[in-house]
Parts: C-alpha cells; structure tokens; sequence
DNA sequence: TATAAGTATACTAAATAGGTATAGAATATG
DNA sequence: CATATTCTATACCTATTTAGTATACTTATA
C-alpha cells in the first residue's frame, strides 16, 4: 500500500517543471541533478508522463520537456495514473474475476474497498500543481 | 499502491470469525477450507492478527481461533495495520529522513501526501465487521 | 501419554521494483 | 549536409518483496 520510487520521482519532475515560465523547455539533465533522480531512470520515467499528454518532448540540440497542461489542471491522482497505471488498492476491484475465493460480487468487503479507492482517489485528485508551487514560494518568504 | 494477498485472506479470516457465535472457537482448517486460503500461509497471516490481539488463539486437541475483540469494534485499518504495518503511501511518511531528496520536511508534496493518508485511514476506519456482516446478511434475504 | 491443535523459524520460487546499457531516431546549428 | 545533442525504444540486470512451503517444536485435551 505504497507509491513507488518511480511515482515520487514524477511528482518531484512535475513539480519542478511547473517551476518554470510557460512553455519553457528543460533537458533531462538539468531536471535529474535539480531532483536528485538517475538520469537514466528518469528518461524512463518521464516518458510516461509523456505518454500521459502531461508532459511534452522535444528531440535533438535544445530539446527536453515542458508540461504539456497548465500545473492547475495537474493533480497528484494524475501522475499516479501515469506511472502506475490506475489506482486499484485490492486486485479485485479492477476485475471482479480477480478474486481468488468464489467471487461474488457482492462480497461486502470488495464494497468498502471500492468506497475506500474512491475517497482516496477523489483526495488525491484535490491537489493540483499551481497550488503546491503556491504553498512553496509562500514557505519561501515566510523564511 | 495495493493491499497485499495476506491482507485480503486476513480481511476474509476475520470476516469468517464475525459471523459465529462469540467465543465460538474455529480451527484454521475450516477457515482455510471456508474461505479459500491455503492452510500455512493462513496459519502464518493469523498468527499477525493473534499478535495484534484482534484474534485469540487455542493449542492443543479442540484448539483453533476466536475474535478477540467485539465485531463492532475491529476495523477495516485494525486488519490492514496487524498484517501490513502502519499504512504510509509515501516512504517518507514515517520518517522524513526516508526522502533520497534533500528532505526537507517543507516539501509540498510531502504534506499533500500526508493529507491523502489521513483520509484514505480514516475511511478505513468506518468499516466495522458486525457492519460488514449485516449488509452480507440482508443481501441473504433479500435473494 | 498419544494426538491434535497452534507456534516459530527457515526456506524457496515468482513477481515487482529500481536501475543500467545499448542502439536508434529526430533536430538545431555550423 | 554532417554532426553533436537530446529524447526513444528495448532489453537487460540485480535486489527486494510477496506468496507460499517445510520442518521441528510447544501446548492442551481426552
Ligand atoms: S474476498 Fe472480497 S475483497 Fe477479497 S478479493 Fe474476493 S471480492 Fe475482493
Ligand atoms: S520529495 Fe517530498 S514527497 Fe518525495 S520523498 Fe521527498 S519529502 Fe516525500
């Protein structure tokens, strides 16, 4: 019950990215030493993003990665979904068939679990990235 | 971001329990017959619940297992939490230094995750087995 | 005291996570 | 148009975790 490594490295991409003046291009590198993330991992990483239509590419001299949305319209429940593909916290709640006893889909348990990825996701889906920037540069004067 | 198979066989293990007379003691065989769970790892899982004092055990000739705790009073997070340790979606939600960043506990996202814990464990709360057992018994009827 | 229960520990196989390597494709610039 | 630079695609590798099994031991009932 657990995000991945590769699922904070994205939260940190994102939130670096949406640092920057719009549209603006960042290389891989920069990003990677900037966050503390492999570089090779990293390329891996963001080309789910990319995938995603959250970020976009750019090849050859001067290339790198710009978001593809405006940080308001990103949230948290997005890059998981990107990275991880999306949010199941029991294996039967994707596939009712993937219940491993008889399989009644009317297993009560498999109902508060449902409940439970819903509040879950409907949080995670609350914080976009134009907020947690905001949330940082207030920090940053505060200090 | 899933719940392990040793938590869902503890889910059904303690929702089989909620429904025989208290203090009814069962033996592991039956549940693992009942509910489908291959009788060592299950004998391994509940030894989880028996240690977090959600299940009483018995040894010898007539032993086996019963709740030790009223039904209303076990929780969806009670099992999770025996089984799985306490629930942080994010490594360094248990402790800062866990962030390969540069850990500052200020980090936005950080705190957004923290919320998302909060919610998503509180949510868990509000699942009781005797709920959990009556909604089962008056879809009985209702079929 | 035989036997039927759970306990404790250790082991194994398969899957997933985390990361690396290599070859290839696109593109700005001289 | 040649070339260096940047991302893409695929494959590979290692460590950790998950899921399950095996064996020896302890407790308690009849
Ligand atoms: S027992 Fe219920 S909660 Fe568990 S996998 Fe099956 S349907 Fe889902
Ligand atoms: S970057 Fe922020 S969210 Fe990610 S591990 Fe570090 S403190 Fe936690």
């Amino acid at each position: 019950m657990k995000f991945t490594q590769a699922t904070d490295y994205a939260f940190r991409i994102i939130f670096y990215l949406s640092q920057q003046k719009p549209g603006e291009i960042v290389e891989a590198r920069q990003i990677s030493e900037r966050e503390s993330i492999p570089i090779r991992f990293l390329l891996k990483t963001i080309r789910s993003l990319s995938q995603a239509g959250i970020v976009k590419s750019y090849r050859g001299l001067k290339g790198g990665y710009s978001l593809a949305q405006d940080p308001k319209e990103i949230t948290l429940k997005d890059i998981v979904e990107a990275v991880e593909g999306p949010v199941r916290i029991n294996k039967c709640l994707l596939n009712d068939k993937d219940c491993n006893k008889d399989a009644t889909s009317w297993c009560p348990i498999h109902k508060a679990l449902r409940n439970v990825q819903k509040v879950t996701n409907s949080e995670l889906e609350k914080y976009n990235f134009c907020d947690l920037i905001n949330i940082n540069q207030h920090r940053d004067k505060e200090e």
